[in-house]
DNA sequence: TGTACATCAGTGAACGCGCGTTCACTGATGTAC
DNA sequence: TGTACATCAGTGAACGCGCGTTCACTGATGTAC
């Protein structure tokens, strides 16, 4: 249905929007397998043209990845934003972004599976490295109000970001039961654990 | 050098220790490629015998990661527990633990990434699922005494367990920077995260 | 001590498979005149 | 309005590759007598 891109294809030549065809098909193909389970030959054929046709808009299979890569990043950045402006105060912001982090994983795991697991070499896309970044400067603003220290404010994003990493990956596996079922709880789990991230203030810096 | 089991082959037939230097060899494999650059083939070219010499000791290629895997958790176990034997009082521990956590993604990322991302189907392996309930117990005892309820202590060993592996992962990404130099702060921020998350007493269980 | 034999851990060749990528090609489309 | 032509997104066949797995085999070892 998705991935030929208008009703029928015009009598073989020239597809409308492969590009968008090849992608929707791929990120499907990633929702079911994994993305290890990932061929750009299954992608092809998904979106009913030859295993060549997408030379035509990739330079190379990684390259389609890293496209989709990026989608992912601009697709986090737009939701956890959306998120955080549901709340007020860089407490509450923390733990809702917490909260969206866990929700992307499981219902865009697709997109979640292409940053962390396509086993990209980022380097070679700048423009991934940016588009994460873009996503933890988000964050850099509530946690600036908690935090005085710049790097301390850097710090509690990646303490919030890794717990709610490490739930979304728990819950995948999972560790918690049945995934669809654990996913209010463990959206709630992350919430607290964003709170009491940035709530604490029991360490001593210079310890 | 590692993987001949012995110093010379013995004339063609009989190893010594196939299954040893097989997984010895794989585990090399991993480290240097990541589980999914693992191949069977190239494990056995490794240990210095044919591709079709595994199959006398194991009953395919998921059978050898999955004995990896749970030598994986079988290692945790050691040493989590060596870990939160050096400190005392439950807080303590749970720090303790959460740093070995990330100690054990890095120097045995082989074993770490055969356990998170071998994509083998747990439930076919049972006594994977033991062996990690087996690590989750151990946390269980500390956690106990900061939680009368055991359904929160459970909670509470999850979400040390999940922000540790999240700063394990982003470490791992590079997202902190040269992981061999921040491998010590970040098992600080592990400590660190495991004091916050066990010391928080903020939420309201009934919210 | 010597011989016959069962065992079984290894060999090496072969299988079918799906992959990423390349290549010469074709034919529909849009443009210039 | 009609014709010639350049463009370029697609085809389909082919390539070399490495994989997991199977199979009949071989020959060193240990055991029974």
């Amino acid at each position: 249905m998705v991935g030929k891109a208008g009703t029928a294809r015009r009598s073989g030549q020239h597809h409308g929007d492969l590009r968008r065809a090849i992608e929707q098909a791929a990120l499907v193909l990633v929702e079911e397998r994994g993305v290890q389970g990932f061929s750009l030959a299954e992608a092809s054929r998904r979106a009913g043209v030859s295993v060549a046709a997408p030379y035509k808009h990739f330079a190379d299979r990684d390259a389609l990845l890293a496209d989709l890569a990026r989608r992912g990043y601009e697709e986090q950045l737009e939701r956890f934003g959306a998120a955080m402006a549901t709340v007020e105060g860089p407490v509450a912001q923390m733990a809702e972004f917490a909260s969206a982090y866990v929700e992307f994983a499981v219902h865009r795991r697709a997109l979640f599976e292409l940053i962390f697991a396509a086993g990209l070499d980022k380097r070679r896309y700048p423009e991934l490295l940016a588009a994460g970044a873009r996503v933890q400067d988000l964050l850099v603003a509530p946690a600036g109000r908690l935090r005085s220290d710049p790097d301390e404010a850097v710090d509690l994003v990646h303490a919030v970001a890794a717990a709610a990493h490490g739930l979304a990956v728990f819950l995948g596996q999972g560790v918690f039961g049945d995934p669809a079922a654990q996913l209010g709880p463990t959206r709630e789990r992350a919430r607290a654990a964003a709170r009491a991230l940035a709530s604490y203030e029991g360490d001593d810096v210079d310890a």
